[in-house]
DNA sequence: CTAGGGTTAG
C-alpha cells in the first residue's frame, strides 16, 4: 500500500530534480492506471526495488495485472532488477501476451545470461502456433542474445528464420546481425551482410568499421588493413554520413599510442584531427547519454597513450559527468606516463570527492604505481580492498598483484595470490610468476613452475618463455635454458623472438662461452639485432675478451647509431679496462649526434615517504650526510678487502 | 522493448 509518508520518503530520496516531475505526475494523477504507471515508470528510474515491489502489489490489489501495459513494464522492471523469474511468473499468467510483452521478456532474458530460456522462448514464438510470431524487434534482441553466447552456429539458424519472415533487409535487424558476426568473430559474414543490407545507416557504417579492426587487431595486423581501414572510413563519408559518438570512439584507440606501429593509424595527428571534429560537429562529451561520456574516456586514454597526459587532464576537468570509467581512464593516464603521485592522487580523490568507488578495473590500473614509489604497502592496501570487494579472485587483478609484489621484492605475497588467489591461470598469471622468480634470482623456481604449466597443458607464449629464459641466464642454468629453448621449438613448434634468442646469448656469454654465444648468433633465423649484439658485448667486456669485444662494438655501431645507450655502455666499458683514448672518441661520437643519455633512478620508502635519486643528486635535503655515509660504506667494503667489480655496476 | 562502445594485467 502506498501512503503519503511512503510517497514522501520516495520523494527525499531524489536527488536529481528532473525525477521530480515524474513524481509529481504520479501524486497528481486519479485515474489508477495511469497512477500505477507512473509508479512503475518511476521505480524503474530510481531503481528503487522497494518501490517496484509496492508497484507491483499495488497491480495486483487493483487487477490489473492483466493489462498489457501493465503487464509490459511489470515484466522489464523485474528484469531491471534481475529477477528474470518474477518476469517469467508475470508472463506465464497472462491470458493474452502480444509481441511486445514476448520481446521484452526475450530481451530480459538475454541480460540475465539464461541462453536456453531465451532459445526456447524464441523457438515458440518462431512457429507462430501459441504466441505471437517472431517481429524485427525479436531478431534484433535474438542476435545481441546470440553474439553474447558466442555460437555463431545459433545465430546462422536464428538468421535463416529472419529470412523467412521477411525481415533480414530490415536496417535495425541488418545492424544487429553484422554485431552478431562480428562478436563471433566471423568478419566475412559480416561484410556480407552489410554488402546485401538495401538501406544503410551510420551504425551499420559503426559496426562494419567497429569489426574490421577487431578482425586488425586479431591478425596482428599490416599496413594492408590499416589502408583498407581507411577506404571504410571514406567509404562512410562518401556514402553522405557523419560520424557519430560511436564512430569517433572506434576510431580514437587507433590513433598512436599501445596499437604498435602496424595497428596505429598514425601518430597524434589522427587523435587531435577526431578531437577537433568532436567540437565542430558538436558531439557532446557532456550529455546525458553514456556515449558522450565514452567519447571523453576515449580522448584522455588517447592524449594519454601519446605521451599528451595533461591534455587529457584538461579534458577530464572540463567533464561534467564522471563516472568510474572516465576516472579509471584518467589514472591509467597518469600511469602510463610514470606520474604515479598524480595517479594516487587521482585515486583517493574519485572515491572522497566524488563517492565513485573503484571497481576491478580501476584496481589493476593504479597498481603499477603501487609497484614503484609507494612500496610493498600500497600493493598491500590494494589487495585488501579488493578482498572486502571480493574481487579478490578476479583474474586481471590476481595477475597484476603477482607482478606488483614481485617488483615491490616480495615473493611469498606473490607466490600466494598465484597459488592461493589465482583460481582459473591464463598465460600471464604463469608468466607474471615465472618473472618473479626470475627477478629474484631463483631461476630454478622459475624452471620448475615453467615444467608445471607445460605439464598441465598449457602453451607457453613468447613472454613466458623470454621469462623463464631470463630466469636461466641470471641464475646460470644453462643446461635448463638449453633444454627449454629446444623444446618450445621442436616440440611447441614456436619460432624463436629476438628476445628469446637475446637470453641465450646473454646466457652463453655470462658464463664466459663467447664462441658459442657467437656461434648461435650465426645459427639464429634471423639477422641479429642490437639487444643481440649488445649481450655479446656486454659479456666480452665483461670475460675481458677484447676480440669479440670490437666484434659485438662494430655490428652494434653500425646497425644502431642512434641509441645513445650503445655509446654510454661502451664508453663505460673501455673506461673498465682504462682505454681512455676510445672512451673520449666515443662520447664525442655522441656529443656530434646529439645523443644524450636519459639517466637512471633510484629509490627508497621509509615511512610512507619516498626518496628518489639520480646520478650525482645532490637535491634532497640530507644529501650532504647521504654521501658522508656512502663514502664510509664504501671504505668499509675495501677495508673488508671486497673488491666491488664495477663492470656490473657500471650504469648502461 | 531493438543494434554499436568505454578504463586493466606479463
Amino acid at each position: 500500500m502506498i501512503t503519503l509518508s511512503k510517497i514522501s520518503a520516495v520523494r527525499n530520496h531524489f536527488r536529481a530534480t528532473q525525477k521530480a516531475s515524474l513524481f509529481h505526475a504520479f501524486a497528481a494523477e486519479a485515474d489508477p492506471l495511469i497512477s500505477l504507471l507512473r509508479l512503475l515508470e518511476l521505480s524503474i528510474e530510481t531503481h528503487s526495488l522497494k518501490l517496484n515491489l509496492q508497484a507491483h502489489a499495488r497491480a495486483q490489489r487493483l487487477g490489473l495485472t492483466q493489462h498489457s501495459l501493465i503487464a509490459q513494464k511489470l515484466i522489464f522492471s523485474c528484469c531491471q532488477f534481475k529477477r528474470p523469474i518474477d518476469a517469467q511468473l508475470v508472463f506465464d499468467s497472462l491470458s493474452v501476451k502480444n509481441a511486445h510483452i514476448c520481446n521484452t521478456l526475450l530481451s530480459g532474458y538475454g541480460k540475465s545470461q539464461l541462453f536456453i530460456e531465451s532459445w526456447e522462448l524464441f523457438r515458440e514464438m518462431s512457429n507462430g502456433s501459441v504466441l505471437p510470431l517472431a517481429d524485427d524487434f525479436t531478431f534484433s534482441i535474438m542476435f545481441k542474445i546470440v553474439g553474447d553466447f558466442g555460437e555463431v552456429f545459433h545465430g546462422r539458424m536464428v538468421q535463416g528464420r529472419s529470412v523467412k519472415n521477411g525481415l533480414v533487409s530490415d536496417t535495425v535487424v541488418g545492424n544487429s546481425l553484422m554485431s552478431m558476426y562480428d562478436r563471433c568473430g566471423c568478419f566475412d559474414d559480416c561484410l556480407k551482410v552489410f554488402d546485401e543490407m538495401p538501406l544503410r545507416n551510420v551504425s551499420s557504417w559503426n559496426a562494419l568499421i567497429s569489426g574490421y579492426v577487431k578482425v586488425n587487431v586479431e591478425n596482428g595486423n599490416n599496413s594492408f588493413y590499416k589502408y583498407r581501414l581507411w577506404d571504410l572510413v571514406k567509404g562512410m563519408q562518401n556514402d553522405g554520413l557523419k560520424f557519430d559518438a560511436f564512430t569517433v570512439s572506434t576510431l580514437l584507440p587507433l590513433c598512436g599510442g599501445d596499437a604498435g606501429v602496424d595497428n596505429c593509424i598514425d601518430k597524434c595527428g589522427h587523435g587531435r584531427e577526431l578531437h577537433s571534429y568532436i567540437f565542430k560537429n558538436g558531439l557532446d562529451l557532456n550529455s546525458s547519454l553514456d556515449s558522450g561520456v565514452h567519447l571523453g574516456c576515449c580522448l584522455i586514454d588517447m592524449y594519454s597513450k601519446n605521451g599528451k597526459v595533461d591534455v587529457g587532464r584538461k579534458i577530464f576537468d572540463r567533464l561534467k559527468r564522471k563516472n568510474v570509467f572516465t576516472w579509471t581512464a584518467m589514472i591509467n593516464g597518469y600511469v602510463h606516463c610514470g606520474e604515479f603521485d598524480e595517479a594516487l592522487f587521482l585515486f583517493r580523490e574519485m572515491q572522497r570527492r566524488d563517492g565513485v568507488g573503484p571497481n576491478k578495473v580501476s584496481l589493476v590500473a593504479i597498481l603499477p604505481a603501487c609497484s614503484s614509489f609507494a612500496g610493498l604497502l600500497g600493493g598491500k592496501q590494494i589487495h585488501g580492498f579488493a578482498v572486502r570487494r571480493e574481487l579478490n579472485h578476479e583474474l586481471s587483478l590476481c595477475n597484476s598483484l603477482i607482478d606488483t609484489y614481485s617488483k615491490c621484492g616480495s615473493l611469498n605475497y606473490a607466490t600466494q595470490v598465484f597459488e592461493h588467489e589465482c583460481i582459473h591461470k591464463d598465460a600471464i598469471s604463469w608468466s607474471s610468476i615465472v618473472s618473479g622468480y626470475g627477478l629474484h634470482g631463483q631461476g630454478q623456481r622459475a624452471v620448475n613452475v615453467f615444467d608445471k604449466m607445460l605439464q598441465s597443458g598449457i602453451k607457453p607464449d613468447t613472454s613466458v618463455i623470454v621469462g623463464v629464459l631470463s630466469a636461466c641466464c641470471k641464475s646460470g642454468l644453462i643446461n635448463d635454458g638449453m633444454r627449454i629453448y629446444d623444446t618450445i621449438v621442436s616440440n611447441y613448434e614456436i619460432k624463436p623472438t629476438v628476445e628469446m634468442c637475446s637470453c641465450m646469448v646473454d646466457m652463453f656469454g655470462r658464463l664466459g662461452e663467447l664462441n658459442r654465444a657467437h656461434d648461435f648468433i650465426k645459427s639464429m633465423p634471423f639477422e641479429p639485432g642490437p639487444s643481440i649484439w649488445g649481450a655479446l658485448l656486454c659479456a666480452s667486456a665483461m670475460h675481458g675478451n677484447t676480440e669479440m669485444q670490437d666484434v659485438a662494438y662494430k655490428s652494434l655501431i653500425e646497425i644502431e647509431p642512434e641509441n645513445s645507450s650503445n655509446y654510454i655502455a661502451l664508453s663505460n666499458l673501455y673506461a673498465a679496462s682504462k682505454r681512455w683514448d676510445v672512451v673520449a672518441q666515443v662520447r664525442k661520437g655522441m656529443r656530434e649526434r646529439g645523443l644524450k643519455k636519459v639517466p637512471g633512478c633510484s629509490w627508497i620508502s621509509i615511512n610512507s615517504a619516498t626518496h628518489s635519486f639520480f646520478v650525482g643528486d645532490k637535491s634532497h635535503p640530507c644529501s650532504d650526510l647521504i654521501y658522508v655515509m656512502l663514502d664510509e660504506l664504501v671504505s668499509a667494503m675495501k677495508l673488508t678487502c671486497y673488491n666491488p667489480d664495477f663492470v656490473y655496476l657500471m650504469e648502461v
